[in-house]
DNA sequence: ATCGGAACACTACGGCTGTAGTGGGCGGTC
DNA sequence: GACCGCCCACTACAGCCGTAGTGTTCCGAT
């Protein structure tokens, strides 16, 4: 649990407190009480933050978003003359810390994910941030050689993500990859978008 | 919504009903009482099927698994002969059908497998139907010269899944990508793997 | 010093959820 | 034909959830 303690806002706190809680205990786990309890407020609190349910996930969503950025932000992504072995090497670092560091907040993305196909409002948040991320990593794969950009970006994106989703909801087992595994296959991934032949 | 009409038990009318429901309205939304509604049965029926949340939970992932063992039956596993092309093509058409016709079955998916991170008596369904195909396909990956077998079924699993995360729980795009889009991906994928230069 | 307003703590309530209990009808058995 | 057991419909109830309302406290502006 354990969200911050000190220096932010209220708001940010019960909207920390309720990603951890949708990481923990899920969609059905996230009610009023329950952050104000988490979190070590009076009863109420959260309510008043956040007076409707909507409002609560609202709030989630745009604290996830903004957290999430801070991560993929320009400044991790690689130098494209670093090539193919850079690109690599950032996307097996971003993906590892999203399944250690971050475990939590993916998990929440998850849930929230699922959540926002039931409400729009959700969705543009996830939308926005997705196709940003997207975009640079289309200028990526493409001063690389990339033979069919858009669509190797979507295979690039559906690989690592269901790779997180596994080790995060468990499809295969719950260890996480070694960087080493990851490095390797996403190298081989974008071998095969280049045209490139393995060593 | 829609589930069985005849020819199945009261059990397996909730389960459809319940796995039916989890799709559309998410894990919140599966409530005994909505399951007898939605299903057009007298109020009480399911609480009497499965007393207990946790029973319903199971009854759904029961049959869940059931349905989803049909559709990657070994039937429709390809035969080693027919070589990348033919994996290929089945992986695909498993792909897309669960992004068309078994739509609400894939997201049903979703929703219990988060669920199943913090209930282990679901995890064991998971497990061993999960373990059973990636058996199967370790044995195709194999047969093509994988450099790697264990690591590239990983591999192909988490892009497709992650693909069908995508592609339901809507990360990227709501249309499901061509079946062709699909093939592509994958016979690259399946070239990289076995060290072939894609043509 | 006074006022106004915002943030906050607390209470209330209607509705829904999970689960237990109870009686009735129906089919198979001696 | 009488009996027994199972499945089923229905009711009951305690707990929790979302949300609204109310009074209070604190702070900055005047």
């Amino acid at each position: 649990m354990a969200a911050r303690t000190t220096g932010t806002s209220r708001a940010d706190l019960v909207a920390d407190t309720a990603l951890a809680l949708l990481a923990e205990r899920g969609l059905r786990g996230l009610t009023h009480r329950a952050v104000d309890e988490a979190a070590g407020l009076p009863q109420g609190s959260t309510s008043n933050v956040a007076r409707t349910r909507q409002a609560l996930l609202e709030l989630a969503v745009r604290r996830l978003a903004d957290r999430e950025a801070r991560v993929l932000s320009p400044e991790e992504m690689p130098d494209p003359r670093d090539g193919l072995e850079g690109l690599a090497d950032a996307l097996a670092l971003a993906t590892h810390r999203a399944l250690t560091r971050n475990r939590d907040l993916t998990r929440a993305r998850y849930e929230l994910a699922l959540e926002a196909t039931r409400r729009p409002e959700l969705r543009a948040y996830y939308d926005t941030a997705g196709a940003r991320f997207r975009d640079r990593l289309t200028a990526l794969v493409t001063a690389l050689g990339s033979t069919d950009p858009a669509r190797h970006v979507l295979s690039l994106v559906a690989w690592a993500e269901g790779l997180m989703f596994a080790c995060v909801a468990g499809s295969f087992h719950a260890e996480v990859p070694s960087p080493e595994q990851v490095r390797a296959s996403l190298r081989e991934l974008l071998e095969a978008m280049t045209g490139r032949t393995g060593r």
